[in-house]
DNA sequence: CATCTGATG
DNA sequence: CATCAGATG
C-alpha cells in the first residue's frame, strides 16, 4: 500500500503531470486554526519566489543527506514532504541496502522512487524521490573504482537533467582524500558529458564548504576533511566548467548559513556548521532560477535539507 | 566525587560495619505524603522476613544481570540502591571494560566496588558492590580457560564467601554448549573447594532454568540453551554436592516466577520468562535464611534483581 | 528487541 | 554524538 500523504489541505496540483507545467502551490496560511504548537510550521515553506524576470517557481527540489534513512524515518524525516509538497526529493546517505528500504519510502503516493546503495551494506547510498517519472534513470557515473558505493543517481527529464550525488568524505585524518581527489575531476567529466547534451541541476552533500563565508571555523579546518586546499580548489574547478553555485549566487553575502552540523558539542544549538549540500546548475539554467533555500528549522539527520525554486 | 544515594529518610544504619551486626533497616511507609506516581515506591521492598527460629534478618544481598552497564545506569538501575538499601549488589554483564567504567557506578557513598571485565571489550562481566569492605576479593575460578571472559568475583566475609556469576550462554543452537559443559563441573570444584573452608553464597544469573516450573515454555525450550538436558542436569549436580536454591526451597511450588525474559516478543508484559538467576546457598545456610525474592516490578534490563535476606 | 564494538562521518 | 553492521544474548 503506497503511503498516504497528509499534503496541505489547499494542494490542488497534478501529481503526475506530463510536463513541467506544474502549478504554483499557494499554501492556505489563513487557515483560520493554528495546527500545533511545533514550530516547524507548513505555512513558513510557502514562497513566491520568481526568475529575475518575474516568473513565478514552478518546480521544487528538495535535497538532504538524511545520515541513515531508516533513522530518518523514525524522526520522522517524512514530514518534508508534507511541508514543501515538492516535485522531486533526493536523498543522500540512506545506508540502507535496497533490499532493507522501508515500504514508508519506496511507495509514497504520487512519487516514483529510485535508490542506488553501496555494495558495503550500511554505507553511503542515495535516492530520488520524484513526481514525475523521468525519461531515463542512470546509476553511478560509469567509473568501476566508484560505482559500488552508491553515490549518484542520474534522471533525465524533457528539459534537464537531474544529479544527485553524495561526494566520498575525505576522512578524519584525510586518509580518504586520495580516493575523493579521485572522484572529482571524473564526477566533473561526467557532468560536463551531460551539460553537452542538456542543462544540468546537481545536487547532494557535495561535501565541500567551498570558501571561509562556508563554514563557521575556516581557520581551525583548513587541514580538516571538507575544507581542504585540494577539496576547495575542485569545487572552484566545477565552477569554472561553466556551473553556478545557486545558494551564493542568490546570497553572495550571507553568512553563518549551514547545512551541517556535527552531532557533537552541541554544535547546531550553536550554529557551529557547514554549507556541504549544495543545488550547482548549469549557468544556462540561473535565468530560472528563482530561489535556492536553506531549510535549518527541519531537524532528522546532521544535515538539513536544502531547497530549489525553478520556473521550468 | 562519590555517588551521593538519596536513602530512605529513616535509614540508620552503620554503613561500614566490621561485623555482620547490621540492623534491620525499617522503612517508613507511613511519613505522610505520597512521593510520585511511578509504580515502584520503595515501601514495597520492606521486608520483616526471620529466620525459620524467629531471628530477623540482618543482611541483604541484591543480584542482578544488567545487561550492559551503561544502558543500565541511563535506565535509572541505580534506583535499586535506594529502594532495597542493600548490604551488597552484585552485577553480570556488565559488558563494559574497567577503563571505562563510569564513576556513578565505582564510587558510591559508602560501598567499595570490584569489577572484573572479559578481556574481549563489551562481553560479559560481572561487579560486586559491598557496605561492608570484604576481607579478600578474588577474580575468576583459577581456570585458564574462563578467567578471561570475566564471570567471577569471589568475596570472603567473616563468616562466608559471596560467590557472584555469570555462567557462560550455551549459546544460539547451542553453539556454545560444548564451553559450558566445560564450565559447570569446573565451577562446582571451585565452590566445594571454598565450602570446605567457609560457607557460601552464590549468586548471579546461572543462565540455567532447573526444571519445568522454572520457565513458561517448557515443552519448547527442551532443546534450547538454559534448559537442556546437560544444563540441568549440571544444575542438579549442583544442588547434590550440598547447596540449595534458596527462592525453590521457600517456595517450592511458586510458579510463573521468573527472572529474565527475552525482549522479543513482549515477553516481559506477558511475563513468559525464565528463572535464570539465582541466590544458592551452602546447606548449612539454610537456617539462616530469611527470605529469597524476585524483585520483578524493577526493569532496566532482560533480567530483574534478586534479592536475598539472611540472618548472620 | 536489546546490549555491546568498531567503522564511518 | 550520531548512523550503520555484526556479534551476542
Amino acid at each position: 500500500a503506497a503511503r498516504e500523504l497528509k499534503l496541505p489541505e489547499s494542494t490542488v496540483r497534478q501529481v503526475i503531470s506530463s510536463d513541467f507545467e506544474l502549478h504554483h502551490y499557494k499554501e492556505s496560511s489563513e487557515n483560520g486554526k493554528e495546527k500545533d504548537t511545533k514550530k516547524v510550521r507548513t505555512e513558513d515553506f510557502s514562497s513566491d519566489a520568481e526568475t529575475k524576470d518575474g516568473k513565478k517557481w514552478n518546480l521544487k527540489i528538495v535535497s538532504w543527506n538524511v545520515d541513515g534513512l531508516r533513522a530518518w524515518l523514525e524522526k520522522d524525516g517524512m514530514s518534508v514532504f508534507e511541508h514543501e509538497n515538492p516535485d522531486i526529493v533526493c536523498l543522500q546517505e540512506t545506508k540502507c541496502a535496497i533490499a532493507k528500504l522501508p515500504n514508508d519510502i519506496k511507495d509514497i503516493n504520487g512519487y516514483k522512487s529510485y535508490f542506488m546503495s553501496a555494495k558495503l551494506d550500511g554505507y553511503s547510498g542515495v535516492g530520488l524521490i520524484s513526481k514525475l517519472e523521468p525519461l531515463v534513470v542512470t546509476y553511478g557515473i560509469k567509473d568501476k573504482a566508484h560505482d559500488d558505493e552508491g553515490r549518484c543517481i542520474t534522471a533525465e527529464y524533457e528539459k534537464f537533467y537531474l544529479v544527485t550525488v553524495y561526494v566520498p568524505n575525505a576522512g578524519r585524518k584525510l586518509v580518504t582524500l586520495d580516493k575523493r581527489m579521485d572522484w572529482d575531476p571524473k564526477f566533473l567529466k561526467y557532468l560536463k558529458d551531460l551539460d553537452a547534451k542538456k542543462p544540468i541541476i546537481v545536487c547532494g552533500d557535495l561535501n565541500v564548504a567551498h570558501n571561509e563565508i562556508d563554514l563557521a571555523n575556516p581557520k581551525a579546518n583548513k587541514k580538516n576533511a571538507g575544507f581542504t586546499k585540494e577539496e576547495r580548489d575542485s569545487f572552484t574547478d566545477l565552477l569554472s566548467a561553466g556551473f553556478v553555485d545557486s545558494f551564493r549566487h542568490l546570497y553572495p553575502d550571507a553568512t553563518a548559513k549551514y547545512t551541517f552540523w556535527t552531532y557533537m558539542m552541541n554544535c547546531r544549538a550553536k550554529n557551529i556548521g557547514w554549507r556541504l549540500d549544495y543545488f550547482v546548475l548549469s549557468e544556462r539554467l540561473v535565468p530560472q532560477l528563482c530561489d535556492s533555500l536553506i531549510r535549518d528549522t527541519l531537524t532528522g539527520s546532521d544535515h538539513c535539507p536544502i531547497t530549489l525554486l525553478m520556473h521550468m
